[in-house]
DNA sequence: TTGCATTTTTAAGTATACTTAAATTTTGTT
DNA sequence: AACAAAATTTAAGTATACTTAAAAATGCAA
C-alpha cells in the first residue's frame, strides 16, 4: 500500500472522527493538498480495492478494511510521536512532521518494539489517543471545549493541531496540555468560546475551540 | 530527491567503496533489483542533474555532489541501524531492512537528534563506519580477510551483509563481530580463505571473505 | 421551480519509475 | 582481425499519482 493510499485513508478517517467534518471530495483534496480530480481518481481505485465506499457525488466512507488500515497508520503516527518526544526529547510541536514521514516506513515488527519500549502508551504528546494493535482506542473522558459548561475550570487534555496555523496559535498564546482554563462564555451564534487563564482572556473561534479538548468533570 | 534516486546513488557508492566492484549498468541493476534499461534511464537523468558522470557503455561514477548525497544516505542508514540496535535492542541481523526504509524519511533535524543521543557513534552494529555530518569516514585499521597474513589470529571487526544469503551464512556458522579467527590459508587460485575458530574449520569463498574485515595487526 | 453558484467528475495530459524485447556496442577468444 | 557472447542501450509500453480545464451534477435561494 503506497504512501498516497495510506494518506488517503487516514484523511477520510480523521475528517470524520477527529475534525468533525464530512469526507467530501473537496475536504479530502484540501487536507491532502491535491486536486479534486486526484481525489475522484483515488476514490475509484480504493473503492475497487474494497477500502472505501464511494458513489459519484456522494460522501466517501471507509469500509471495515479501510478503517482498520486508517487506524493502523494513525497508530504508527502517534507511537512515533510519542517515541520521538519521550526518547529523543523532540518538542511536541516538532514530532508531527517527522511522524508523518516515518509512519509509512515502519514494519509491524519495529512498531511492536517501539510500543513495548514505551510500555504501551495510551496517548501521544498532544493527548491524541493511540489505537492499540487491534484498532481499539483507549477510553477517554475528554470533550471538545465547545461542549464544556460556562463558568467552570477545566484542564486541557488534548490539543489537535492539524494545521501549522493552529499550532502557531496555541504556542503563541501559551495554550498547552495541562493548562487549566476557565470557560467564561460560549457564543451561540458562531460557536466561539471565551476562555480565561492567568490574567489573559482569549476568544477562540469555533474551529480552534473544536481542537481543544478538556477533561470532562463527571 | 526520490527514494529511487537515493538508492541509485547509494548503490554506485557502495559498489565501488564497499563491495570492490565497478558501477556497471548490470551491477547496479542487480543490486537494485531493477532492469538494465531502468539503470540506463536513471543514469541519463542523474547525469543531467549533476550527480553522476555517465557516458554510454562506460562505467558510472559519482560527482562530488553525488558522493555527498550517497554518504548522507549511508550516514542515515548506519545511524538508524545503530539506534535501533542500541535503543530498541533489535538484533544486528534485523536492523538493515528497517534502516533501508527509514533512511529515506529522516530529516536533518531528526538525524542530528539521533546522532547526539548515541553520542556520535563511529561504527554501526555491523562494524561499518558511519560518515560524519561532513561525509568524513572514521579512520579504521580494518582489512578484508583476503589481505590478512596466513597463520595469524585476527578479531573480526566488520561484517558486511549486502545480501540475505551472506547474512544467513554468517549466522549459521557463528561468524560474528569480535570472533577471533585463525587464518589458516589463502588460496591463490580463487581467492578463498580457510579459517579456523573453536574446533571448526571453514572455507570461505572469495566473495564472502571480502565481506569479513579483521583488525589489522600493525 | 428555476436558475445560478458550488461541487464534483471527466477528459486529456504530465512526470516518475519502472517493464520487455529488439537493436547495438563492447569484449574476449581464436 | 573476425566473430560470437555478453553487456548495454533504445524503443515502446505500463502503472501510479498527480495536473488543468471543461463538462456535468447538485443544491440552495429567490
Amino acid at each position: 500500500m503506497s504512501v498516497s493510499t495510506e494518506n488517503f485513508l487516514k484523511s477520510i478517517y480523521q475528517l470524520k472522527h477527529d475534525f468533525g467534518a464530512k469526507a467530501s471530495s473537496s475536504n479530502v483534496a484540501s487536507q491532502l493538498n491535491i486536486s479534486h480530480a486526484a481525489v475522484t481518481d483515488m476514490a475509484k481505485k480504493l473503492s475497487a480495492r474494497g477500502f472505501i465506499i464511494y458513489r459519484k457525488y456522494k460522501e466517501i466512507s471507509l469500509t471495515q478494511a479501510g478503517t482498520e488500515r486508517a487506524l493502523s497508520i494513525i497508530r504508527r503516527h502517534r507511537l512515533w510521536e510519542t517515541f520521538l518526544s519521550h526518547v529523543l526529547s523532540l518538542q511536541p510541536d516538532d514530532v508531527h512532521k517527522e511522524a508523518e514521514m516515518l509512519e509509512h516506513q515502519t514494519s509491524d515488527y519495529l512498531l511492536q518494539k517501539i510500543d513495548e519500549y514505551l510500555e504501551f502508551p495510551r496517548f501521544d504528546p498532544h493527548g491524541d489517543p493511540i489505537p492499540d494493535i487491534n484498532g481499539n482506542l483507549p477510553l477517554n473522558d475528554a470533550i471538545p471545549l465547545n461542549e464544556a459548561k460556562t463558568g467552570k475550570i477545566y484542564p486541557i487534555c488534548r490539543l489537535q493541531h492539524n494545521e501549522d496555523q493552529i499550532q502557531n496559535f496555541f504556542s503563541k498564546n501559551g495554550i498547552k496540555l495541562g493548562l487549566e482554563i476557565l470557560v467564561e462564555d460560549i457564543l451561540e451564534h458562531d460557536g466561539s468560546v471565551i476562555i480565561k487563564f492567568g490574567n489573559k482572556q482569549i476568544i477562540l473561534n469555533s474551529k480552534i475551540s473544536q481542537c481543544i479538548h478538556v477533561k470532562s468533570m463527571i
